[in-house]
This record gives C-alpha cells, structure tokens and sequence, in this order.
DNA sequence: CTATGAGTTGACGATGCCGTCAAGTTCTGA
DNA sequence: TCAGAACTTGACGGCATCGTCAACTCATAG
C-alpha cells in the first residue's frame, strides 16, 4: 500500500484554512449521567459558541479574552459561561475533534508500508496541525485533560507505540528512543511555529526534518538521559 | 588543547543556583552622551533593582508584576519606573552580562581542538544557561532588542559562525545547515525545558542530544526547506 | 551648615479581565 | 394557548496590573 496523501496539503498558511467547525452532536451523551438535551435555541448558541472560539483561538491563541469569544459568536458573555462554566471547557469542547484527527492519522501512518515513512507520515501530520492553529498548537504542548480526551489520547497511544515498535524492528529507528521522546518533537516544533508563523510560516518543516535525522538509527549516539518515564508527559487529572 | 570543563557544573537545578548578580559599574556610560552619574542612593536603589529583577525573573520569569520587583527590592514602585521606564529597560539590564558570558562561551569553545566537540560544548554550555534561569530562558528566545546587546550578539555571531565553518570543514556537521539553524536548538530546548524544568531538569540533555545528531554530517538527509536568511532570527530595533 | 535639585514615596486613576446574578425573554410540553 | 422551566442578558463588583504625579526626603556642592 502506498503512503496516503493527505497530510500533503500546504496548511502553513497563517490564516487558519477555516477547518473542521465543530458540529458534533450536540452536548456530549454521558452514558452514565442522561443530561436533559439543551433546549433549541441554546444549542444553537453553544455551536455558535464553538465555531467563534475555534476561530479566535487559532488566530490568537488560548488566552483570549473570553468576552470576545462570546461577542464574535453574538451572544452575551452570561451564555458563554452558561454553556461553558471555564475555559477548560470551551478549550476541550473546540479541540476533540482535532484530537480524533491524531489518532486518524496514527492509524493511516500504520497503513504505509515503509516503517520510517510511516512516522514521517504521521509526525509531519501532527505538525501540520500544530502549524495550521495557533490555538491547536498550545493543546499540543499543554495537552487536555478531559476524561474523553484521555481516553483519545490513550488510543492515539496505543498506535504510535506500534508504529515506533515497527520502526525499531525495522531497524530505521534507533533502538534507544521511547515514545515519550516524541514529545521532543511537538515541543519543539511548537515552539518553532510560534516564532516563525509570521515571518516563514514553512520553516518548521526544516527543524522537523533535522530532529527527524536524530532520530535515525544510522549514525546514532548513546543519549546522555533516560527517558521520560510512563508518560508524565502530561498534566494530572481535570 | 582540551575543552575547558566549564558547562559540566550541574546547573539544572529548578532554584537558579545564586549566578552572576548584576554589579556592573552603574549607568552605562553611552560615549556620545555623558549622562551625569547617579546620586549614591540612587545607584545603590539601582543595584538592589536589579538584583531582584535577577532573581524573581530567574524564578518566575519574564512577567513579574513590577510591583513586585519593587517590593522584593526595597523601594518603591515609583523608583523602578525612575530608573527602568519600561520592563524592558530592566530586562536588557539584567541580562547583558549572560550575553558576555555567551560570548565568552563561543570563544572558549574555539579553543576546544575537534571541532565537533566544541560546537556541542558552546550548546551545551548555551542550554545549561537556558535551563538554569527562566527569565534568561525567555531571553533566548525573544531576543534583546538594545544596541549593547545586539553588538554582543553579532560578537557571538562571529565567534559561532567560526566554529560552524570548522566543523563543517571538518567533515562532522553536516553541510547544509547555517547558524541560523541554531535557532532550533535555542527555541526547542527551550520549550522542553519549560515544560520539564519541574519534572525532569535534566530531560533536556536528551533532547539536545538527538537534535545534535540530527545536525551530524553522517548519515544526514537532505532538508525540504532552505534556512532563515541573513538572520531574521530576531526582532525588529528597539 | 545650608540650599537646591536629584531622588523617593505611595496613593491614585485607568485599563482589562473575570465570573455572577437579578431581571427579562423564549422555548416547550401539556 | 399558556404556565413554567430553560435560557439569555448586560450591568456590576472584584481583582490585578500598569504607569503617573504632587508632596516629601535626602545627598551633595559650595
């Protein structure tokens, strides 16, 4: 099978390419606890809620004022934090899907034949999204802590430790390198996004190219530290 | 001649370890304009200004509260703003000295006989800075926009450059990569380092030593993009 | 010793953001 | 059609920070 296509598409525009409003299904169907459904009007609102916020939050990043989300979406600030009590919330709310989108591309990264092409695939897919919302950026590196988006993280996990076992089998990536140094990675080409959005909105792709190189097994040096243990890589508990 | 040991002081420490409290010999005396010299009380105010500047920068970064460098110092609000108008007055105070010393750092590394070895102490040497002080950390990053300081960096500048051409005539790093592309180093090991300066201090080491490898000659694959030209890699003049 | 102006003080107004709530509006089920 | 619950509104109080300024203090030159 040859390496699928999508993460080709030039999304290091600074302008955030309008892309997947979220439009789920309305409030989120807890099995264990059945919330009444919002009533019409306010579900309206929460979706127009969440398209403001994707919007602000990809131009200007997490820390918008929450007022200005509320009069881009043309509700009063009482219904933003009606429907969104704190801004964790909103943040979780407009970034799952994206979140979905990463364990898509894990699992098309393990669709391409070629073991390093495969986590190139998927790593220069991450990145895309990083470099295409600034919002999605700051998710990447400070990372939610939602039960649901635990568990998508857990399964985005679960491929990338297989795709990483694969490459290693294969001998393209070296041995001594763990999941959790992927980490590197978003870390470190965020921080490149950030700096370079403006100026050269494609040079994150050079700095992804060379710390790609490191991680080769070609020509590998022993690493100096161990690697972050058991997935700390994260923050505690909502 | 060996490499000098200097940057293997384990300067990871999360408290910043004390360094190079600013005693310079007050106001700088600009040759084109002889400013007269400050009252005695005045520069006293001055030194205890920045020292705590130093500290609850290194500490806490960057976006202390004024109010607070006031009052860890001793004196009032109103005498910071008399003697640093603006915070970034103070700031370009407080870290012109870790400037010199990466001047300093870029020189020695000269002196280090393989070329590899030297290019790898300065970044060592480089990232323990980073790692050792928050606010310097942010320095990195965001630049230093005065005259003092952009003279001190084009310093650098040449001294790094020098030490890129020789390892690139070596035959060790590889070919098609430019200063610039140290800005990599500079904003990724930043990032990790904010992110795990609480949790793993010395994670970064790991870091910078798969990105090095990617800067290997050996083994190096060709990059998608070309480099930041003529050193865009900082802000605009003061 | 004293006059003078450099330097200090701390209260103050301005700004911007957050999150709440009582009063008003709109949807929905009967 | 209508009652009542669900929802919205926007003004408000609270908080933190910034930078200023008139009144005061103090170092220094003469």
């Amino acid at each position: 099978m040859a390496p699928p296509t999508e993460p080709a598409q030039s999304s290091e525009t600074s302008e955030p390419a309008q892309q997947a409003q979220p439009s789920e299904p309305a409030q989120q169907a807890q099995p264990s606890e059945p919330t009444r459904p919002l009533r019409s009007d306010a579900q309206r609102n929460r979706e127009l809620l969440l398209a403001a916020a994707c919007d602000m939050f990809a131009e200007q990043g997490l820390d918008v004022a929450m007022a200005d989300i509320a009069r881009r979406a043309g509700v009063s600030n009482g219904t933003l934090y009606n429907r969104f009590p704190t801004r964790s919330d909103l943040i979780e709310a407009v970034f799952v899907d994206r979140l979905e989108r990463m364990v898509e591309l894990a699992r098309h990264a393990l669709a391409v034949d070629d073991p390093w092409d495969g986590l190139e695939y998927y790593l220069t897919g991450t990145c895309e999204l990083q470099a295409a919302d600034r919002g999605f950026n700051e998710v990447a590196t400070r990372g939610l802590t939602s039960p649901a988006a635990r568990r998508l993280r857990d399964e985005g996990l679960a491929a990338i430790t297989e795709l990483f076992d694969r490459a290693q089998r294969a001998g393209t990536l070296r041995a001594d390198v763990t999941v959790a140094d992927l980490a590197f990675v978003v870390w470190g080409i965020s921080r490149t996004v950030d700096m370079t959005a403006k100026l050269a909105p494609r040079l994150w792709r050079r700095h992804l190219a060379l710390l790609l190189d490191g991680f080769r097994a070609q020509g590998a040096h022993p690493l100096p530290e161990p690697p972050l243990a058991a997935e700390q890589t994260h923050p505690p508990a909502p």
